[in-house]
DNA sequence: CTGAAAGCGCTTACAG
DNA sequence: CTGAAAGCGCTTACAG
């Protein structure tokens, strides 16, 4: 630093105290006599003093920071609830350090490298693949972390989600309900929970009434997104065409409305188009979108108190139980499912 | 930590070597016997050994670390820079801790400080005021700081903007030049550069025109929100109503459309309303929002490569000139203008 | 109630 | 080329 910050000793010195006692009033420690703990109150402000956290951590072993690692950054849902996460950690004195694979999830080991060599005491990820198995040993070894919007098929750790079976359930029955025989659906790779879980949803929908599932209808994005306009020509071009198509985000339900409107089909009189998540812009007057609501902010908050709890337990030597959330999701009917409810 | 973690001293032990030659392989340095070199990496290896950046950046008087502040993290556009600025940073083995002061300003000074108290090298900020002392007199003290989008009205320090008044500029031109000639503007705070300039390329355009700057056609975005229908019904109800209204952000055309539309009126027929930012919904064949493009991910990198070698430099003893970048706006024309050019 | 001392896990002159 | 020692800025038993 070019204008060295002032230490500790120097508030010491200043204040005609040791540097035991500067620490001691850092730290509230009731047995200081008060004048000279104003004394040295007085010393710090005068030479703007700001302990230096690093040192701190150093020997009380604890950083007082906590990684947040992301996947798709672009995702607004990504967005929302880091937001929330810093906050509350923030509160709680902590900070949060920021890291992305994504949609890399090979440089996950990486990113949790460097994270734990600058001692993050606990982790926040929203990008676990259903498999991995560096984060499956991570948390097998007791350090504090907590997924949330995506888990493992494990089940291990602490988690805080969305009830995502329920979520593609609830929707695929809502199309049903509307008359919708043939609902296409437009995914993500199901390395991912989420995915994997919508999906199952939506299956177990269709088997209650004794709809088979086809697989022709089932569209994954890196497909789509290869050639959109393709895409879609292939999936309406069928024998037996969908009626519906359900994406399993409302960032991919809303690429795919494009497209369809953009082949001149109109939504939903021609085919209906549904999504997940109720971004924002879902319900804005021109796009009107069905979809599932999921509590974003609440997720992230969750998320953090769960963590930041579970650092707390292990720095006391308590043993605590996995934070286990599964937070119910929503139906938001507008008007692209062609649905007779107008809102 | 539960399972502690090895240390240089049991890398040593174990290599047969003192804590010094780890350290020196660790931080390749040229004067070690290639043997030794192996022993050491080999002992690493077999303890799993991850150097303790804490304990590195005590020494060592570098944290590795950077803060970023953001403003609203709700706004895409911050997501999409946050995103490129942290793979920067990790490419150059940064971590970057992330503070928001979402729409509570007046808590910079407090992120600030627990960022500096973290020691971080440098500071990335996105949601400067134009007149913020603190950080006024941060960039002075020669602290490596760089700004982006928003800047400081001093014009100091290093940063990487947008030329918002040419942007702001370059659409009312294009407004006017499609014959509207009552231009209203939904704009968000002015103690933010941003929507200071916007405003001022806004208003140069209309003199160069030989029009009026008329203050009842500037909406505030927070008298705005406080009652959307009451503030549109008031701008269309006067005397002279506006034929166009220029929303200062994508988000909050998307926004003001919604309630144009709402009161049943047709966009662009009715009324135009365009935005500024570009953000990916803009484009989208609902939507065709006629709005300003900047470069976003640019703009993140520009800013991280920027504060990167500001550090760089401080730490060697160089002294550096600012860093001071403007971006070019691009006009991007779709249809909310009411433009006979359609795409 | 307070100070001197040891130590957190590293790096880096200083000797050799 | 390598080791012993000092020290980064704190906290925390240990005495008193």
């Amino acid at each position: 630093m070019v204008n060295v910050m002032p230490t500790a000793r120097d508030v010491a010195k200043r204040a005609g105290v040791s540097q035991s006692t500067v620490s001691r009033v850092l730290n509230n420690y009731v047995h200081v006599r008060p004048d000279v703990r104003d004394r040295v109150l007085h010393a710090m402000k005068e030479l703007q003093y700001q302990p230096n956290e690093v040192a701190r951590s150093l020997v009380t072993q604890r950083s007082r920071s906590i990684g947040l690692v992301l996947g798709e950054t672009s995702n607004p849902f990504f967005a929302e609830t880091a937001k929330s996460i810093v906050e509350v950690c923030q509160g709680f004195g902590y900070c949060v350090i920021l890291s992305t694979t994504d949609s890399r999830p090979d440089l996950l080991p990486d990113s949790l490298r460097l994270l734990r060599s600058q001692q993050v005491e606990g982790l926040i990820i929203g990008a676990v693949e259903k498999d991995d198995s560096v984060v499956a040993e991570l948390v097998a070894s007791g350090f504090p972390c907590v997924f949330y919007n995506r888990v493992l098929n494990t089940n291990s750790g602490s988690y805080v989600i969305l009830n995502n079976v329920r979520g593609g359930h609830m929707m695929t029955e809502h199309l049903l309900g509307l008359g919708h025989r043939r609902i296409a659906v437009l995914t993500g790779p199901q390395k991912f929970s989420t995915f994997a879980h919508r999906l199952e949803g939506y299956a177990a929908a269709l088997r209650e009434q004794g709809i088979a599932f086809d697989s022709q209808l089932v569209l994954q994005y890196s497909v789509y997104t290869a050639d959109r306009t393709k895409a879609i020509k292939r999936l309406l071009g069928l024998k037996n065409p969908p009626d519906a198509i359900f994406a399993m985000t409302d960032s991919m339900a809303l690429e795919v409305m494009d497209t369809v409107l953009q082949l001149g089909l109109r939504v939903p009189e021609d085919i209906a188009v549904v999504g997940f998540d109720d971004i924002a812009l879902a319900s804005h007057h021109r796009i009107c979108l069905t979809t599932i609501a999921q509590h974003r902010q609440l997720m992230g908050r969750l998320a953090a108190e769960a963590l930041l709890e579970q650092i707390n337990a292990r720095a006391e030597g308590r043993t605590v139980q996995p934070t286990r959330i599964v937070l119910e999701p929503q139906l938001v009917i507008r008007h692209t499912c062609g649905s007779p409810i107008q809102r």
